[in-house]
DNA sequence: CATTATAGTTAACGAACGTTCCCTATGTCA
DNA sequence: TGACATAGGGAACGTTCGTTAACTATAATG
């Protein structure tokens, strides 16, 4: 952890901070203490409190404009349904219990209402980014014949969203862990068998 | 409206309010003003500002062991994929856009970290309650003949899923109302004609 | 009629909040 | 070295907040 800027401590412990107890639930003086300063510290380095949420904002839609924006890079196309599911459990374990990831994901949950702009991003995040991702991969195994004729947005849709909603389960309510990556799998599994060639 | 208690008119106040504003984001004068009294009134009929969410939340928890408690009432079973279509498009129409309902989902989004009372009935929500119902509505379709054999806890979360996803987005973004609505019918065609004898 | 409980008011409290002002220490650059 | 910019801290500000206390009007009860 060498070489963070005083910014970035901020950044973090706000990022924690507003992903416990909302942004109103939040003292200026809470921040800068995590961070390693006093409240009106921060003001050498933000106009208020506002623009660190902004920001924190910033950086998802940084993120997500990468990670979702230009072109959708699937990675390495899954050979067969078995494949699909390994693959998308693997990545959902991760998304799941990523720290920074889930904070940001709570925050989105928590401020949705407050602005159009997390509206946006909040919608973006839970119907487009993932699915349009899965779209093409299911494209492909069609294309490859690893995957039954459909509607390859439908079917996209079909898949992610309940992993969305269990995802928020985990969020809610982490002690369920277990149960809901069983969940989870279950339904890869009947995904899988009912979309085999 | 006749005969409103007080009490009532605070809870409505509240409800409103806190789904707009989440709770730490309003007032208790405000709650009073709206509900045609003064801020320390309130403490006549609550011990305190929590005790309002409280009884919210407990209006909530009755709501739902009445609708989806002991046995599930899933109405008249439809005798045909379309009919399913025609009636669940009725009954989202009305959930989604039910003014009472809608505050209610959006206060449970925006405090559904804040103890494990609201995010078990959040989950319940979201996870449970209206897939349940389908899960029944698709078992009773497929002994009728009416619909393909399935796994019907699957398809029941394979088909409530995305609306909830959508239903949330409308909460977010009302704006977008037409647009969901499509969303949703198209996704219901898609699952008619996939599961369709 | 006298008493008492209830529902409302105003005033005020202490705490927390976001923010500003002013001062100091430190490092940079001419 | 001297001038200046930057990052931090302390004190204090004006607000807002949830809550309590003390009082009043009204209605119910004996």
């Amino acid at each position: 952890m060498a070489n963070v800027t005083t910014r970035d401590r901020i950044l973090d412990s706000a990022l924690t901070l507003f992903s416990e107890k909302g942004f109103d639930g939040v003292g200026v003086d809470l921040i800068a203490e995590k961070a390693g300063l006093k409240g009106p510290s921060l003001y050498k380095h933000f106009k208020g409190k506002e623009e660190i949420l902004d920001t924190l904002i910033d950086r998802v839609e940084e993120y997500y404009e990468s990670r979702f924006g230009s072109e959708i890079h699937p990675g390495q196309i899954p050979s067969s349904m078995e494949e699909l599911v390994d693959v998308s459990l693997k990545r959902i374990q991760f998304t799941m219990k990523d720290d920074a990831i889930q904070r940001t994901r709570r925050i989105l949950t928590l401020e949705q209402f407050r602005n159009q702009r997390i509206s946006g991003l909040t919608s973006r995040h839970n119907l487009e980014g993932v699915k349009g991702m899965y779209r093409k991969i299911f494209q492909e195994m069609m294309a490859a014949g690893v995957m039954r004729q459909a509607d390859p947005e439908m079917l996209a849709l079909s898949f992610t969203a309940p992993i969305t909603l269990l995802i928020q389960m985990y969020d809610r309510e982490p002690d369920r862990e277990a149960e809901i990556m069983e969940r989870i799998q279950t339904y890869f599994r009947f995904f899988a068998k009912e979309y085999a060639v």
